[in-house]
DNA sequence: TGTCTGACAGATATTGAAATCTGTCAGCGA
DNA sequence: TCGCTGACAGATTTCAATATCTGTCAGACA
């Protein structure tokens, strides 16, 4: 008996990446996920209650991976301003590539996205408590100067929307992008940072 | 003779509002607005090339309606940081209205929006202007110190996209979002503002 | 003369019937 | 017993035939 034909979520997960990948959302059907597996469509949902479900531990997955950089950088030591930016042109830079390699999962991120989901909610909450950290320690250090660290991350976070929600992704290809997002950056470090160091 | 019967671009603008207002971008055609003005729909094409044309006017008569108040508050006098805070929340509100008032029209907008046709583009770029103006003034006035106005501007229009964009729209009714406006006004005027004025 | 009409070709949208999909569940086989 | 299957009902999608629309233009009409 061969322990790798077991059906598991996690097995279930990766097959319905690669179908994601090679026939995009849009034409994604469970029965495909259960074909790629060489099980019934049923017993997709013996693990997963529905499609949308299924869709989202997808997203999540693939968000996760896409976040464990951010957090790093979050984690680390060091000034917190170089910090903060190192960790916005990671964020910015993570997505643009996501949309160049990964342009079916991106389409499917930008489809969860859209509808405000919670996976993606989650996830937006979690890269502002990223932030959050960051502007702290800043405080700590003596170089940001902040009312309400939360609040201002989120403000942090709603202000860089432009760079890395899906809905802009056409315009992170055109060439003035790079120059306006240092705008946005020193704008953003200024707002933070104590007056005269 | 009458002559309120002449067919003028303007009288051809003011029927497509009507006819897109009533059944919506993606069901309005020119021949409903050809019929709407009692003539054949040919006769529009003598004043515009394409539909597409006519719907780009019609969205710039728009757009431009829309941006009457601002170029006002822009071209006002008065200290610059209240004028900057009372620009934003004006162009904020000025979407939410019309988010609610006007469905019809935003979702043609956002269409427009969605492909980043040069009307939009025009408008977009007459917003950067017009904050770059307040902030000059602030400039002159001592209470802002900005190294590149211009660059300055546009960051501060794209860190605030969350809040004009069409596509975020749906976020503009949720109850968090005027303390997530009041957060991110204050970042982007501590980033502009001298230090200890 | 200059504006408007209406017929036209090709492109696009609508429609309804057929196919496929989602989600459920009784029962099979290990 | 437990996980899996496969048939099923209702929802959704596909597809091709049909209808409508866009954009043009020769000619009517004033």
């Amino acid at each position: 008996m061969n322990e790798a034909v077991v059906l598991t979520p996690e097995r279930i997960l990766e097959a319905t990446e690669d179908v994601l990948r090679r026939f995009g959302l849009s034409k994604a059907t469970v029965v495909d996920v259960a074909r790629a597996l060489d099980v019934s469509h049923g017993s997709v949902y013996r693990h997963f209650p529905s499609k949308a479900s299924l869709r989202d531990a997808v997203a999540k997955r693939w968000l996760d991976r896409a976040n464990e950089p951010l957090c790093r950088i979050a984690a680390g030591s060091g000034p917190a301003p170089e910090r903060l930016e190192k960790w916005l042109r990671t964020a910015f830079s993570i997505k643009q590539k996501k949309v160049c390699d990964d342009p079916e999962m991106f389409a499917t991120y930008l489809a969860l996205a859209q509808d405000a989901r919670e996976v993606v909610e989650a996830y937006k909450d979690k890269q502002v408590d990223l932030i959050a950290k960051i502007l702290s320690d800043g405080v700590a250090q003596g170089v940001f100067e902040i009312d309400n660290v939360k609040a201002t991350a989120r403000a942090v976070f709603d202000a860089t929307v432009r760079y890395h929600h899906p809905a802009h992704a056409e315009e992170w290809a055109k060439p003035e992008c790079p120059s306006r997002i240092d705008a946005l950056i020193a704008l953003l470090l200024r707002g933070v940072r104590v007056c005269k160091p």
